[in-house]
DNA sequence: TCTATATATTTGTAATTACAACTATTACAC
DNA sequence: GTGTAATAGTTGTAATTACAAATATATAGA
């Protein structure tokens, strides 16, 4: 939907204020989409994104400092975040026996298999195609880059 | 920054995966900007989004629903938003004369004044323009128009 | 060793958000 | 009018988030 329907606003001030207006609205969008499909497993977008996290250095640990400096969304509270996972069974914790300070976090098997159940209705790859070309996808990354330069 | 770098992240899936996540990446740039300039009033983005609305059509009311309507994110609770507008003066509330069930809103001088100090810090228009042409600012916006039909 | 500083994470508290249930008012069919 | 459904907001409760302060461990210098 063109951004001036979505929200009912005919005019911006200037097109960049147009383009970013537009983009947390597309942003929101598809967060909205993806907590649609995480909803029935009582887990949200943060959740997700640090389970997915977890399986791209599994089975290697990961510390909960680093994976606040690689979530898209710094907010939010890591440690309650991780309770809740460890709550469920994705997530297991233990201390790091080299550094005492730091927490080792690895997803178990049933995290696997959650992420694996999502994959098939995530599938934002195939949406996503239909909507834009390669090239434009790639422009859009370079124009992305540019804006948080 | 590129996004590799900002998520540390070097291979995506394919690059509509990789478009999507930049999408996401750069709208929390943008909203973590934004809640820093309004952090000293005591606002959040979704007062601040409330505020511009009720500008947009000031001296006319408009209503809690119309404003859930167009804000950018549905989610929130605009009763509870809205009451702290009003407690902090910067918008009136009264019950529509004509319907009783509707509420009517409007932006106080207070709130217009806090728009108007505002403008000046957030100015995200300045900001655009150095890092878009307005070529791409254009490009950029046909783009997000597709991703969200 | 002792102390100060830095690092990694957790906890306390208040504010915000999500979600569902609820109240009040209006509209419409009979 | 009366009953029923639709509409507009509000409220209750639990979960989440923000923010600052606290804990626990490690590191480095005197």
């Amino acid at each position: 939907m063109r951004i001036e329907d979505a929200i009912k606003q005919r005019k911006f001030d200037n097109i960049w204020i147009k383009a970013l207006v537009n983009l947390h609205y597309t942003s929101n969008f598809y967060s909205d989409l993806l907590l649609a499909i995480l909803k029935p497993y009582r887990i949200n977008d943060q959740h997700y994104n640090v389970l997915r996290i977890l399986k791209g250095q599994h089975p290697q640990a990961v510390c909960p400092g680093y994976i606040k400096s690689v979530l898209l969304n710094k907010r939010g509270d890591l440690t309650r975040l991780v309770d809740k996972l460890c709550q469920k069974g994705y997530v297991a914790r233990a201390t790091n026996p080299t550094n005492r300070r730091m927490v080792d976090l690895n997803i178990t098997e049933a995290g696997l298999q959650l992420l694996q159940n999502l994959h098939t209705k995530i599938d934002t790859f195939e949406q996503l195609k239909h909507k834009l070309t390669i090239e434009e996808a790639s422009l859009l990354n370079e124009l992305l880059d540019k804006l948080s330069e």
